[in-house]
DNA sequence: CACAGATCTCGGCTTAACTTGAAGTCGCCG
DNA sequence: CGGCGACTTCAAGTTAAGCCGAGATCTGTG
């Protein structure tokens, strides 16, 4: 096996965390990540780095925007090691937030079971068509949706 | 109250489905709406695109793509009346993405529990390092994310 | 030192799901 | 029947999250 280098160059950061080249300078981009440079400015990434990757991967897994970790991850002390404090805080939003989507998840399972039971299109109240919000209308159908483009997924 | 009317505007379909016009019109480019023309090409919808639209952003919400809802409807017996078989099938499709969603998500939500406990970005081995493939490298943060991009959320 | 292979920047392409704008037409109320 | 708001099409713009290629430069190995 080969020694542990320092730093990494951007192809073994790539290697070694599944994430592009491209990805790489696009995160560096946008402020997720960051790396030093060679006197030829090339990226050398602290090996930190590669916690920091997974990190923002597994986010992105889950769904959230790479704004939504950007803006999370800012709430760390820039540069130094976060404190523990730092890291419940962030964790405790990020669970908020979890716990919305498998909420919502959850509920629209059940209701399309119930559909499935209930013969659903053919129904004229469905629960369905009540996910979340309140605004039934008259008559077969007619029902307010929240529009779902604001929120994203909860 | 008004009367029912029997068909509906586009401008009527949006307020009462919350969807915008322009969204509207879209989707029937997608083939996932469809309406008749008065003489002078304006759009008349029957009310039971309100049901196909609750149904559509429903389904978005939980993170499912146009595509894929489009794909879901199609399987059902055109501008017919669909049979309740026709309905288990695509809810059972729908289930098991569902569930995959879900389990993604809590498996997640635990792992960052976990590592609010541990410490997380201090720590060697956080279990979120590692949460689908077992490519962990040598030294600490050294790991081989599966790439996240090719399968979306599950 | 030479050179192959890795990186660099930059601009443009891609897909999804719409939105915005322009220019013209409908429909219905008074 | 006049007019104004609702509607039409079409083209182009937008955001997210990158990918791709070109042309130039760096780095490390023999």
């Amino acid at each position: 096996m080969a020694k542990l280098p320092e730093m990494l160059s951007i192809g073994q950061v790539s290697e070694r965390s599944g994430v592009t080249p491209t990805a790489l300078r696009f995160y560096e981009d946008r402020g997720l990540i960051s790396a030093e440079r060679t006197t030829g400015n090339q990226r050398r990434y602290a090996r930190s780095v590669l916690r920091r990757l997974a990190f923002i991967r597994t986010a992105q897994r889950v769904g959230l925007s790479l704004e939504d970790i950007s803006t999370a991850l800012a709430t760390l002390p820039k540069g130094r090691t976060p404190t523990k404090a730092d890291w419940t805080r962030l964790a405790r939003t990020w669970q908020g937030e979890l716990n919305a989507r498998i909420d919502a998840l959850n509920r629209l399972r059940d209701k399309l079971s119930n559909c499935v039971g209930c013969g659903c299109l053919s129904l004229r109240a469905c629960e369905l068509y009540n996910t979340d919000d309140h605004l039934v209308g008259y008559g077969p159908g007619a029902v307010k949706l929240r529009p779902a483009a604001e929120g994203g997924i909860d």
